[in-house]
DNA sequence: CAGGCGGCGGAGAGCGCTCTCCGCTCGCCG
DNA sequence: CGGCGAGCGGAGAGCGCTCTCCGCCGCCTG
């Protein structure tokens, strides 16, 4: 049949082949009170006769849900149009978390929808289609700190889980990875490894995750006894990896080893390591962040501390379906625990 | 109000502010045949008054129409639990769809819902849930050759686009880029810069884009006097691309040149040569094909074919939205030219 | 043996919207 | 001045589903 105006079947078509009427084949379907054991046979029969399929409009229409939640990216700096998607979505941090999102969700049949909002004029927009029944909760994923996304939400009461710490608190659930641990293995392995004179590229001030792996670095040294860590930071790009490791060296010539708050940026610093001449990990050794598709890519494959983006992102799922079904449920947090991934470059 | 049991403005209550009927709001605000302009404005005014958003479900219901378009990952070979994904979901690839996708979609008010359907058993339930409307249309993006999914929306009489050229002739729109063409653009280039031993390493031979890169590539060299060509299958992996090269040098151990089939083994290639300590490009030459981010990470960068992914992507989802609103539409197909990015790798 | 209770299935009311009718009003023409 | 047509707004019928309410029947208890 390749024309659609072919009527699909309805639920009273089910229920006339069946000889039962709507409400029972409804309840067989929904699998809701008991129902004599035939007739269950006898609705499931004419279900797979008819090929009948719930029309979920028609559903969502009286339950006021979709079985639909939002991936929500969010940028509050770019001015809706899309210049600064390409980049991120081209990152593979973002197709992770749809990977690790989606393997929680499928399970449970709900449906995945992106949502990509920049300019504050979208959030109210987003905010009431939302409310409207867009869908049931979202995941928001904000490239920026102090977005006004996750309180909106909050304000709203709209089921909500943020992936990564809000940079302000906001009364909404969220998922993260130690970051400042994370820190501190790659500061304790550079340590073990016998490196004395350890530098540290960091991230941008503004961002908590750049925060937290900063100050986790710098409190692991301490421990071992160095109060002081040269360091420069970054915009976690590659440009700004290969800048700051050549400001970092020309400043301090003699360091043995670099933590570098993300993957991308250690990228870059081993790119102008690798023009200075410097041998990695001979003369100096390297530690990225996030196990990004980036570590692999690098030459020498970089250590990095890995952040298990996938699991992160199935939690936040399977958290914002628990909220959506008690929505009175407490706000939480969930951490994880990164590890270190010892590669090459250290 | 942190609660969510306000129950939400509907039509009804819109039409009561203003002092309209619930016909007159709707006609307002969806556009349709002339409304007295001051209504019109009385009637917005109650809109805003109330923060009316329209329900979703309760117009999809009546209209048929879901304002919502699947992307549909197909992986006819895996079986449902999820290893593949992660894998796919990581490369920049998906993202870059993504982002094109979404930049037609937004300005045109479209959702974009995420599909990922592996086992054949999936598929009839994923043709069954798009024909009861979880969507209007889908855009397919085929793991593997010879994907049934296409076939299977033709015959459903779905509303579809695929990524890509499918294997076997399929009566389904579909956009894609000049391979052989982009191939001929490597062959160019290299014959231009004096590359006289010129080798390929080609992707896997069932795959359509693969096939069309090595006999485009062949075709250039012929026409430049180049009959044969050295040439080793790999299967798109970095592995791949790795083993290819050494094998191809072994094979051929004067060459001056090797066309990659894609970015990933290029890369692979590029460490292989590292290893071999022959030196890039003073001594041989690599182009690849996507112009992927692994490109841009490769040392040195790499000359490479650019798939104009996101146009391609955005592309895809006008043309769907075209025939979703003339489904009589004739089948079509949209090949895009690549272009040449040349970096140091050439 | 009568009364009551529990379990199962049906009737039917709506969820919020669109859209077809239909009737009213106004302007224009004969 | 009457009639007709065009144009605008309202009434109301559903779209396909869920779920409450209710009635029926059979079994158990007093």
């Amino acid at each position: 049949m390749t024309t659609d105006n072919a009527r699909l079947p309805t639920l009273e078509d089910v229920a006339r082949l069946a000889g039962v009427s709507r409400a029972t084949v409804s309840r067989v379907i929904n699998g809701i009170r008991n129902v004599n054991p035939e007739l269950h046979e006898v609705v499931w029969n004419a279900v797979h006769a008819t090929g009948y399929v719930a029309n979920r409009a028609a559903r969502s229409l009286v339950t006021r849900r979709t079985g639909t939640i939002a991936l929500v990216v969010s940028d509050s700096e770019s001015h809706d149009d899309d210049p600064f998607m390409s980049r991120f979505f081209s990152d593979p941090f973002f197709g992770r978390v749809v990977g690790g999102l989606m393997s929680a969700l499928r399970p449970a049949g709900v449906q995945l929808a992106l949502q990509l909002v920049g300019a504050d004029q979208a959030r109210g927009q987003l905010v009431g289609d939302l409310r409207q029944g867009q869908a049931d909760g979202s995941v928001v994923l904000s490239l920026h700190p102090g977005d006004t996304l996750p309180q909106l939400l909050a304000d709203a009461g709209l089921a909500g889980v943020v992936i990564g710490r809000p940079a302000r608190p906001v009364p909404i659930s969220h998922v993260d990875v130690a970051n400042d641990r994370g820190a501190a293995l790659a500061a304790d392995h550079l340590v073990a490894r016998g490196r004395r004179r350890i530098g540290m590229i960091t991230g941008p001030v503004d961002v908590p995750a750049s925060v937290d792996r900063s100050s986790g670095f710098r409190a692991a040294m301490a421990r071992h006894g160095r109060s002081f860590v040269p360091s420069v930071t970054g915009n976690f790009t590659y440009e700004s990896g290969d800048r700051g490791m050549r400001e970092l060296l020309s400043e301090y010539p003699d360091l043995d080893a670099v933590f570098v708050a993300n993957d991308l940026m250690a990228q870059g610093g081993l790119g102008a390591l690798h023009e200075l001449g410097r041998r990695v990990p001979d003369e100096i050794a390297v530690v990225g962040f996030d196990d990004s598709s980036a570590a692999l890519a690098a030459r020498p494959q970089l250590t990095t501390v890995r952040q298990p983006l996938e699991d992160m992102a199935a939690e936040a799922a399977r958290l914002l379906m628990a909220i959506i079904d008690d929505p009175r449920r407490e706000t939480t947090a969930i951490v994880f625990e990164p590890t270190l991934v010892v590669r090459a470059s250290s």
